[in-house]
DNA sequence: TAGATTGTTAATCGATTAACAATC
DNA sequence: TAGATTGTTAATCGATTAACAATC
């Protein structure tokens, strides 16, 4: 099976599953139905077992599934077996609140490299680790071979700094500024402005 | 036309649409056709006239849309012409930082109240909102008769929090904890915890 | 007028849901 | 065995794309 024939919402979703499998074996269970999973996050047991289903039979009928098992098919599906390298972009508010935040290690991504054009933060750690200047995004980038980056920058400089972080071979960026991306064909964007998320809700109160 | 008639899809698009409009308007432009704004934001011109067209019409053939006036028209849909409040619970790293960005008040929401359980917090003033105690939650987000909130605690703590707000009239959360929450329908959510979307990235990368 | 672009319809594409034989 | 649940297929549903008459 191809990996492009498998739709990008399925892979969305299995990170969701891994997180709730997490949970579930935290709390000591097993095995688990896609019935009951689907419960638990808020969708339904057909779409628990076709999502599955894109990548081979895991389950067994009249139980479930092995929650341990499954965890483990998910990892390695998504390639979540060994750590990632990280690049963060922007080591102001935002940006130094993720340098901070705990859970990118524990889950496996290390923040391996931060940049920043701010010269007062420059040679400054944050939860360890040093602020480089941006200018040397390209050589840092090269020389870490690190794929993912983490943009928190302001808007006027996104685009240009995501094109940099591209040419360097980044090929997956979460991008926290206010503005939306354009990136070649190959490299993966999730734009998440915090306020473009309120900004959709609204539609639906008052 | 029935609000509920228009696809959840087309509704996230339009803050989107917002953003680059604002930013081409900065640029000096007054006008634009669908095929140029869908190049900048990287879809199609077909997707842009189809999803305004769920609203009316609001281009002239021949030469395109009058950007102050399609920004008008896009924020009144989205409910944006007047300023909304938020409140935000868990002032850790992560929520410490959402205080203290500025982009939220300029793009009108204000956070007018943020929430902790931590006692050395409680008190203390970030970026001019000071820290009230989470056990008073539902008695100052009726007072201040927010609708929105923002979610940066602990997982653990998520769902239960959630609740709380739902049950004190909060009608749409953007949920930062890594934990998918569940609640019930009217409720809007967007969960959003960094890791994972780092994670939906791996499956495509090594 | 001639060229350009809209708004809308129909066609295509893709994702979700329902149903059920297989089987633990 | 009887009950439960999987994996998969077919049916349904919904979103995107292409095409074009209308018209600025």
């Amino acid at each position: 099976m191809e990996k492009n024939e498998i739709p990008e919402v399925v892979i969305g979703r299995l990170p969701v599953y891994i997180q709730k499998l997490n949970q579930l074996l935290r709390e000591g269970r097993e095995i688990i139905s896609s019935k009951e999973l689907a419960e638990h996050i808020g969708t339904t047991a057909s779409q628990i077992r076709k999502d599955l289903s894109y990548f081979g039979g895991f389950g067994k009928q009249g139980s479930g599934y092995n929650i341990i098992k499954l965890l483990e098919t998910l990892r390695g599906i998504l390639n979540l077996n060994h750590p990632w390298k990280v690049v963060l972009v922007g080591a102001g508010h935002l940006g130094s609140a993720l340098l901070s935040y705990q859970g990118f290690l524990q889950k496996g991504f290390e923040i391996v490299l931060a940049l920043d054009s701010n010269p007062s933060l420059i040679g400054t750690k944050i939860a360890g680790i040093a602020i480089e200047p941006v200018e040397r995004l390209e050589e840092f980038v090269k020389a870490h071979q690190v794929k993912l980056a983490i943009l928190t920058v302001p808007a006027s400089e996104a685009q240009k700094v995501a094109n940099r972080l591209v040419e360097s071979g980044i090929e997956a960026i979460v991008n926290y500024a206010p503005f939306t991306l354009k990136c070649p064909e190959g490299v993966h964007v999730s734009d998440i402005d915090p306020v473009l998320l309120l900004q959709k809700m609204t539609y639906y109160l008052e």
